[in-house]
DNA sequence: CAAATGACGGGGT
DNA sequence: AACCCCGCCATTT
């Protein structure tokens, strides 16, 4: 595994659980801009016994990637639906779970913890 | 080597 | 909101 792959993963680990993110913005902040679908191919290429959450990404919009009535559509909702993220016709409300991972975040706002500048 | 193919994204219709 | 089209780029045909 490469430096670009671990630096992906590492961001899609930092992602709460409750909480999701983009494929953009994990590669935004991983420092690969404009590379969402190299996101979406490292963790495609995750084995089956990885612990990385990779559930919690998901597409522009809050569009959840896979086609909905498909085997991994189904688990990657399950996965979601267990955390207390709820979808609805494929898709997750990203004003609601949304983590933008930096300032802004509801989590830093509450907790006031984190780097803060 | 050329063309098709994605766990994508953004802009235009 | 739903498509379509095009940019993107590593892999696979």
């Amino acid at each position: 595994m490469n430096d670009v792959e671990q630096a992906i993963l590492a961001e899609v680990a930092r992602i709460p659980r409750g909480r999701v993110t983009t494929y953009g913005a994990v590669a935004a902040r991983a420092g690969l801009p404009r590379r969402a679908r190299l996101v979406g191919r490292v963790l495609s290429s995750l084995p089956e016994s990885s612990r990385v959450p990779w559930h919690r990404v998901i597409a522009a919009g809050g569009r959840i990637a896979f086609p909905v009535g498909t085997a991994p559509h189904e688990q990657q909702c399950r996965r979601l639906r267990c955390e207390g993220v709820e979808t609805r016709n494929g898709r997750v409300d990203l004003q609601r779970y949304g983590w933008q991972g930096t300032r802004g975040d509801l989590d830093r706002w509450l907790w006031r913890v984190g780097d803060e500048n």
